[in-house]
DNA sequence: CTGTTAGCGCGTTCAC
DNA sequence: GTGAACGCGCTAACAG
């Protein structure tokens, strides 16, 4: 049979209040050190353990948080994208990452749960009140934030994953995309390259996560007094910049943007970094194949979840809704090179 | 403020023990027809959410099922396998896909909320005991089961994936792997190769997966009348197999290893499947740019994942322990091709 | 410094 | 068929 606190009480000879003040561990509650230290020992060797329920009903609160993911779990047809693999298994890696990283830190910051749960839809106040005590999100970046919104409207804290900008009531942590862009263009820079190209939607993809990306390209540029060349998201046009010599380097949006530019050079007889120097964002899991070695900026997931979860507690504790930027990392392998002479 | 259970009950004019007797959605509880619809439409529009914590405390249940992702959240240090990628990535894959199909099991067997738990240690009583009716573990395959063994002790149904046997009181769900394996090799017989290696630790690794594919390997060859020949871990020796003729194909038991196979002829300068046929086993996120394209056995973690929380309901209500073996699906691109002449 | 009291909000008996 | 009373196990507030 379970142990109640009345036993402990009794077994301790105080009573239950006290032995809740003890192993509540909240300090200044007054409790005589020698009492403390028995009802402890007692507690210890009846083998007590506090009911959860009767925890939450009286303190009105879980000490579990809640994760939504957006992506895992939606259950939608793949797409594919350059016929080289699927946006959603490249969400999933994501996902494991933050998973990952929300694991490390929830244990880490003596979190007793994570309550999962899928993003898609019906996300209702039924599901989410009285079960965690805050919401982390993680935001698909494709999408909008409509779902974010309509957690907004819930009576907690929430905090927002892979999404930055001006969302009432709502803490974000994201990566820092433009920053990272730009470390990347500069790269190609101080590779002697002068030609280069941003290959993707960018601007007009509508996605921020791009547009921010695309921004840190023309920023690069700028200020190195160069200019910045139209966005180009179709492998032919690509191939024919590159060999009318107007293109030596390109700047791709995503790592799978990466991989479709090595595939239509493939097609046209031209080799990264021989004819191309290449950089990708993302560094997905398979990176490392791309181009024998994919040049990217590693987006750090794992610690934005860790972060996200800090920034939660802290919002628990009273601290004022905040935003985070963390940096990314520049993966350099073997997919670009110095600058030399065209080709074709 | 939220609406209580009593202001339902006032506004519809009966008592709070209708209503709960209504919204509990039992029948046979004797609750006039006309009477039950209108305590459900004043619940509906005083917009009544019946309190979690106090329900929680009255039943002795919580709805929510448990989650212990045993790799996930380990935060080991990366192993290189192969100098190609690392194994705590793929894991983050596999879990990302048990993840995808736990979360769309849930929500299509209305289970509330999955809480998650990092697998590593100190996973006490504590932190389960009244927080999950049930639990549901992902093993690690590469480990034991003492996890297992000390979470069997709780006083509810544990299921575990990726883990097949006689386990006293725990439901098992795992991918078929010697059935898989010996399709795998059937496919390289049918190709008509008759001197096919098995790479990889085996029997040896004392990992179980692993040794059921061997087993299956050794299967397929037997009842093609077929010698098995001895499991191959080191490059080298199987370079030196290839070029002495011994052997024209192979079955790697992941797809990490078959990597390391790419990799070794390549530095011998042998193609695959030009000089050696190729199988893997895992069908990982990557695979895809393997040898141009990684014939490999699939496994439906997604699948087991939501059979896992079939499982683990069927015995909520008082079905008895079950073991599960998924078919795994041979995914055939192009690292296998029909037997040829010997290279070298 | 410690014990007593009074619920937290709901589900389930039993009378009626 | 319905409602009143009770208690699930714990902890916040106060009394001593």
């Amino acid at each position: 049979m379970k142990v109640r606190i009345k036993e402990v009480a009794a077994a301790a000879g105080v009573s239950a209040a006290t032995v809740s003040k003890v192993l509540s561990g909240r300090t200044g509650y007054a409790v005589q050190a020698e009492t403390a230290q028995r009802v402890r020992q007692v507690a210890l060797t009846l083998g007590y353990v506090p009911d959860v329920a009767a925890r939450n009903l009286r303190t009105r609160r879980t000490g579990q948080l809640g994760v939504v993911l957006e992506a895992v779990g939606s259950s939608e047809p793949d797409q594919l994208l350059g016929g080289l693999t699927t946006s959603s298994a490249v969400r999933r890696t994501f996902d494991g990452a933050i998973m990952a990283g929300l694991s490390d830190a929830a244990r880490s910051l003596n979190v007793p749960a994570l309550v999962i749960y899928p993003g898609s839809s019906g996300l209702h106040r039924t599901y989410l009140d009285g079960r965690v005590d805050g919401l982390l999100v993680s935001c698909d970046p494709l999408r909008g934030h409509q779902l974010l919104q309509d957690l907004a409207q819930l009576p907690m804290p929430v905090v927002a994953l892979w999404t930055q900008g001006k969302l009432p009531g709502i803490s974000t942590v994201d990566v820092n995309h433009q920053a990272g862009a730009r470390q990347a263009v500069e790269h190609l820079l101080n590779l002697g390259h002068t030609r280069i190209a941003f290959y993707g939607g960018g601007q007009a993809s509508g996605v921020e996560h791009f547009q921010r990306r695309e921004a840190g390209y023309r920023e690069a540029l700028e200020a190195a007094g160069l200019p910045a060349l139209a966005a180009i998201h179709q492998g032919e046009q690509l191939v024919d910049a590159v060999c009318l010599g107007e293109v030596s380097a390109v700047f791709a949006e995503t790592d799978l943007g990466a991989a479709a530019v090595v595939q239509a050079l493939a097609g046209a007889g031209l080799s990264v970094p021989g004819d191309l120097s290449l950089v990708g964002f993302d560094d997905i899991l398979g990176a490392e194949y791309i181009a024998g070695g994919l040049t990217t900026v590693y987006q750090p997931a794992a610690e934005m979840a860790a972060e996200g979860v800090r920034v939660l507690l802290a919002r628990l504790g009273g601290a004022p809704v905040s935003q985070t930027l963390l940096p990314t990392r520049l993966m350099v392998r073997r997919s670009t090179a110095r600058l030399s002479k065209g080709p074709c």
